[in-house]
DNA sequence: AAACTCA
């Protein structure tokens, strides 16, 4: 669809800008990005409507919103056929997040290119009591009509193992800690249920005649790309179901998100300052929260988010656990992490798919000893060769250390002639978001970044994250390569690794030996010098994730909440593997979702 | 170290 970086060198030279000229960072990317159009509906016809969303009515005399008036097959229950073919029905405005009309014809459905077999061995492991047995297919669970089309739209044919595994406990309201390798479909994992679950209490009052809105489910993710990225996939979900989905941030105006959020909000997706900004203005109350999720949960509760999120949580006017259903997922949930989460659940069930922090193996690693001073250089080797190589369309994802680094390394490559762009905290709102749209068209297919795109980003066609710096946390490096080998298909990562390092060393080594990777003699070595004491305990066994309360320690904290054990213990739980009827091993056929976008993560 | 409101 769009250019290579070839073909991006080559137009440059041939719109006769004489050579590619050296273009500062601040003044590149001008050009042809549109800047966010308005979508083409404004809402504006709203007026009248009697709002079933907005408790304070809206502003104005309640824009609100309910798009399942007249249409009686629509909605929950599977009566009719409603939901996809009422567009241009006047007043109904929701834009189509699917753009087109997706041929829906089982054809379609047999999507070709997939790796269906990428996913079928990975364990399951399931502690706490009593929980759901995994589905094997959508049709097998009760999610709703309308919810259903919106999940053949996106082409999904069958649930990944999280979403087979984490939905019927969901759907039965219980608590879930869900750990998933990068790309295997977490995002939908907790949005079907949310917007199942708040289909059937549509009937719901809130309190209304202030400009406090009052939302049934609140979504947090660590980064403003991460939180926009989740807005856009649960729209998708959501569609004409009559659920609304509202997202804030901040970085950008509070005005215009106040005005989506006052036609009405039932699931707001949010970064926590904004969030918190909005609670303390009070245009925002959590009394009414039903479902409350945090994405890349372990980052959100380590040092830097935890005060922001217990804030939220516990400090504000927000239901407590056992009041709302809890949800966290992530890739990664180190166990003192782990027992932090334990506050936000009640009776909660443990869920990992593949070993907790492990990364897959549809990602080649590669690990290099580069000093520092050659990094550059190695870097421009790297480039060059999968300039050769590599399919036109494939995109290079370069993690450095700081943000000034960033943009040192983002000068260097444009001033030897590689399109490269940046994102990092430092650049404005605007220029992160062109500069991750510039990346996933191919206008500038490298893309220098800071750890804040290490986490839950679906780029489509990233085919290699350079570790231009490596992460001081194993659980970053697993994220930051998780940005390729997505959805089943496959990746490569390349780290340069120094002396600086050295303190990763045996973690790197570890995990590279579990995901089948060849492991450098020298990095052995490294291992076995940087031994002592430090570095994360990575559990040893072949199978499963960790639940921390059955890590036999859990006498330490004495007195800390008396849920740990579960309303039945561990007895619900066990290990389904892949040749065991129990779990979705036993699926004859394997493989799900075709051109799956990006519900992935 | 970086990410997370606004002013």
């Amino acid at each position: 669809m769009s250019a290579s970086w070839a073909d991006v060198a080559d137009s440059e030279k041939a719109a006769s800008r004489a050579k590619p000229a050296y273009v500062p960072p601040h003044l590149r990317n001008r050009q042809s990005e549109p800047v966010a159009h308005l979508p083409q509906n404004d809402r504006g016809g709203y007026g009248g409507q009697p709002s079933r969303w907005a408790p304070g009515g809206g502003v104005g005399g309640g824009g609100g919103y309910r798009n399942d008036v007249g249409r009686p097959g629509q909605g929950y229950g599977g009566r009719g056929s409603g939901g996809w073919n009422n567009r241009g029905g006047g007043w109904d405005r929701e834009v189509n997040p699917f753009g087109d009309d997706a041929d829906l014809e089982p054809a379609v459905l047999e999507n070709t290119g997939i790796n269906f077999d990428a996913y079928e061995d990975i364990p399951v492991e399931t502690s706490g009591g009593d929980v759901p047995p995994p589905v094997n297919t959508f049709a097998d669970i009760d999610l709703g009509e309308a919810l259903n089309l919106n999940i053949r739209r996106c082409k999904y044919v069958r649930p990944t193992p999280v979403q087979r595994n984490a939905i019927p406990i969901l759907l039965a309201e219980r608590d879930l800690m869900a750990c998933a390798q990068t790309g295997s479909g977490k995002t939908a994992a907790f949005c079907f249920p949310i917007i199942s679950g708040i289909m059937r209490d549509q009937h719901l009052q809130r309190p209304r005649g202030s400009r406090t809105v009052y939302p049934l489910a609140v979504i947090l993710s660590p980064t403003r790309e991460l939180a926009s990225q989740i807005h856009d996939e649960a729209k998708k979900f959501a569609y004409q179901t009559g659920v609304k989905v509202v997202v804030a941030y901040g970085g950008t105006p509070i005005n215009q998100q106040l005005r989506e959020l006052e036609r009405g909000v039932d699931i707001l997706v949010a970064t926590p300052g904004r969030l918190n900004d909005l609670l303390e203005r009070a245009r925002v109350s959590m009394q009414m929260i039903k479902f409350l999720a945090l994405d890349e949960a372990d980052r959100m509760l380590d040092m830097g988010f935890e005060p922001q999120i217990r804030k939220i949580v516990e400090q504000m006017d927000m239901p407590p656990r056992g009041m709302r259903q809890t949800m966290l997922f992530s890739a990664t949930f180190p166990s003192e992490i782990q027992r932090l989460a334990a506050d936000f659940l009640s009776n909660y069930i443990f869920l990992a798919v593949g070993r907790v922090g492990s990364s897959t193996d549809l990602i080649a690693q590669r690990v290099e000893y580069v000093h520092e001073a050659d990094k550059k250089s190695h870097l421009m080797d790297l480039l060059h060769a999968q300039r050769e190589t590599q399919d036109k369309q494939s995109l290079t994802l370069v993690f450095v250390e700081t943000k000034r680094s960033a943009d040192a390394l983002e000068n260097w490559l444009c001033m030897n002639e590689f399109p490269a762009t940046s994102i990092h905290g430092d650049r404005t709102q605007q220029e992160r978001e062109v500069a991750l749209r510039s990346f996933k068209t191919g206008r500038t297919p490298i893309l220098v970044a800071t750890d804040v795109a290490a986490r839950g980003l679906d780029i489509p066609h990233v085919a290699h994250v350079v570790n231009f710096d490596l992460p001081n946390d194993i659980d970053d490096y697993v994220h930051r390569i998780g940005r390729t080998g997505r959805a089943g298909k496959s990746g490569i990562a390349t780290a340069f690794f120094n002396e600086k390092n050295a303190q990763l060393a045996r973690q790197l080594a570890e995990l590279m030996q579990e995901a089948n990777q060849e492991v450098p003699e020298w990095l052995t070595r490294y291992a076995s010098r940087a031994s002592f004491g430090g570095g994360k305990k990575r559990g040893g066994g072949r199978f499963g994730g960790r639940d921390f309360r059955r890590e036999g320690s859990f006498g330490s904290g004495g007195g800390r909440g008396n849920d740990y054990y579960g309303g039945g213990g561990y007895g619900g739980g066990g290990y389904s593997g892949a040749p065991s009827g129990g779990g979705y091993g036993g699926a004859p056929s394997g493989g799900y979702g075709g051109g799956v976008t990006s519900a992935w993560d």
